[in-house]
DNA sequence: CAATAATTTATAATGATTATAAAATTATAA
DNA sequence: TTATAATTTTATAATCATTATAAATTATTG
């Protein structure tokens, strides 16, 4: 065990039975790290200093293979790019209409199961807003 | 005043100062007699029958020109497509994951706000669940 | 009707993602 | 260890929804 971001990504794929590569690594270890809900491409080019030889294609596989193991999720509001979340408790995400940021916030998500949904086997929950953050809006009224 | 979709779809343009030409009459009448959440696409080779000369082009315009209206919401889980649902009251989305099939469920939005916004403007509250709907559950366990 | 603006259309371009297969790495067995 | 197989990574090309552009059509106004 290890205070590291990077070992704790190498067990968390070994808990969920996927090789511990380099690259895999290096990729979950990032989104662990970087709250902002990163999209492929910006992982990939912040991790290239790192490693050199990285192929893009090599984070999608890496990304589709955390989706599957249940271990990040898509967020897809608006953008024609998909952004990774790592799993952890619900929470909702919040778009700026203006400048695109992507924040998490707090939800409880019991209170929404509805009786429409009797018969469902629910899987995933996600709550998304769009609007304006605090940061725009005072630039708009300046 | 009239009792048909299209006419309604007409007035509803001409409330939102949108020209009502026959196409965007088409295309919002369509959506507001298909719930099922119509991707670009299939919204544009329904129409065809009914118009031969329609061009997808005047779809997607026509759908981008109702969204700034606030007439229409872009529903984006999962696929790469997406897909278009008429405004109406806060309501969630159910994707199923097995058939693709999306349905609307009640939810209340209210409780949702959490003290984690204060400072947002919010503009729009989305929620959607991810699972298997009663259908395919079933023929899961055939 | 003529002139101008708005809308629609056809076509090409973009860009994120996926497919494919070769190269490199890692694991397995003799 | 060495050969072989399996897995993973990489490079390249293909796909597909969407957007850009500009020409053609339609509507509007003087």
């Amino acid at each position: 065990m290890n205070r590291t971001g990077m070992t704790d990504a190498a067990e968390l794929l070994r808990e969920h039975g996927i090789k511990p590569s380099h690259q895999r690594v290096l990729v979950l270890s990032y989104l662990m790290t970087h709250p902002e809900h990163p999209a492929a491409d910006a992982i990939y080019r912040s991790l290239l200093p790192e490693m050199a030889s990285l192929s893009k294609m090599t984070v999608y596989n890496t990304l589709e293979i955390l989706r599957k193991a249940g271990l990040v999720r898509i967020v897809r509001i608006g953008d024609p790019e998909a952004r990774y979340d790592v799993m952890t408790d619900d929470h909702g995400h919040f778009k700026c209409e203006i400048c695109g940021g992507l924040s998490d916030f707090a939800v409880d998500m019991r209170p929404l199961v509805s009786d429409g949904l009797a018969g469902y086997e629910i899987r995933e929950r996600n709550v998304y807003f769009k609007g304006i953050c605090p940061g725009c809006l005072e630039n708009k009224t300046e």
